[in-house]
DNA sequence: ATAGTATCGGATATTTTTATCCTTTAATAT
DNA sequence: ATATTAAAGGATAAAAATATCCGATACTAT
């Protein structure tokens, strides 16, 4: 469904979401082992969700990464296109060149509405909804 | 979503069926022309569908692919499974080690829906089915 | 200023997936 | 029997995804 990296990105990022806003700066080992996830390769993902806006990051003693305020309003929707691209949101489930009404594969009609079931549920779902269930310690970020 | 070699091995499978029972029997070239599929790969992943049981070949002249009666009713979930194993049905959509009730990840509640809404879909569509939608002119296994 | 720290970014390595090549095996037709 | 044909299977290659390494950059603290 989605690459590891993008399973990594959402995880890190909602583990940021789950610190205090505000005092949530926090460092790559930190987020690598919360979310169990290889560090280096962690490393080059949060550069990507940075470059991109979702996520900012300090260098330096005492630096790391952070969400603020709007970001923890990111929905999980956009951090799988910036990682992942929409491929598994507009592209055909059965890899015809591009998915449409006109020129539909076999399982169009009824992949559409899966697709769209899931781009809903991506869509309307944000970091801060997330990180509430890791804080109450109804949802688990690895393992 | 699907692998690429997934989706040869369901656009070879519908195509295979859209020819008439008893005179079916195809050739690799003709099926990968069929789904514009390398021809090579893709007669690696028809073995594996003959291993399996869900298609039958034989060699030598007039020789080739066939699909018989009971064949054309198995379903896309059965292809999958055997072309990229269940993961997509059962895994976790964040990567946990395993998706359960009792250690669910940030998603588990939100995607469980649409990876069921995935499997119905999956377990209840048979090749016939797919068959007919390519038979009449509605549907199309390429480009 | 200087040393220390943590992310950035480029280079490289490993693994998995996708794709090709070629020999062997089994069937057909002459 | 023999030549021909088409799938099977093993070996190899190329491409993409995953993972690691290390010097450069930017920031902090002393
Ligand atoms: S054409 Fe295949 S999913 Fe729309
Ligand atoms: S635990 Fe992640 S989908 Fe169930």
């Amino acid at each position: 469904m989605f690459s590891k990296a993008c399973k990594y990105a959402i995880n890190a990022m909602i583990y940021i979401s789950t610190l205090p806003e505000g005092n949530d700066r926090v460092g790559l080992k930190e987020i690598s082992k919360a979310i169990n996830s290889p560090e280096a390769f962690t490393a080059k993902i949060l550069q990507i969700l940075v470059r991109e806006n979702l996520l900012s990051s300090i260098k330096g003693p005492n630096g790391g990464f952070e969400i603020h305020e709007e970001g923890r309003k990111t929905h999980l929707y956009r951090i799988v296109q910036v990682i992942d691209g929409d491929q598994i949101f507009t592209g055909c489930a059965l890899g015809l060149e591009k998915c449409s009404e006109d020129h539909p594969c076999a399982v169009h009609n009824k992949f559409k509405a899966i697709r769209e079931h899931l781009a809903g549920m991506m869509m309307t779902t944000s970091l801060e909804d997330m990180a509430k269930g890791i804080q109450n310690g109804t949802n688990f970020l690895k393992i």
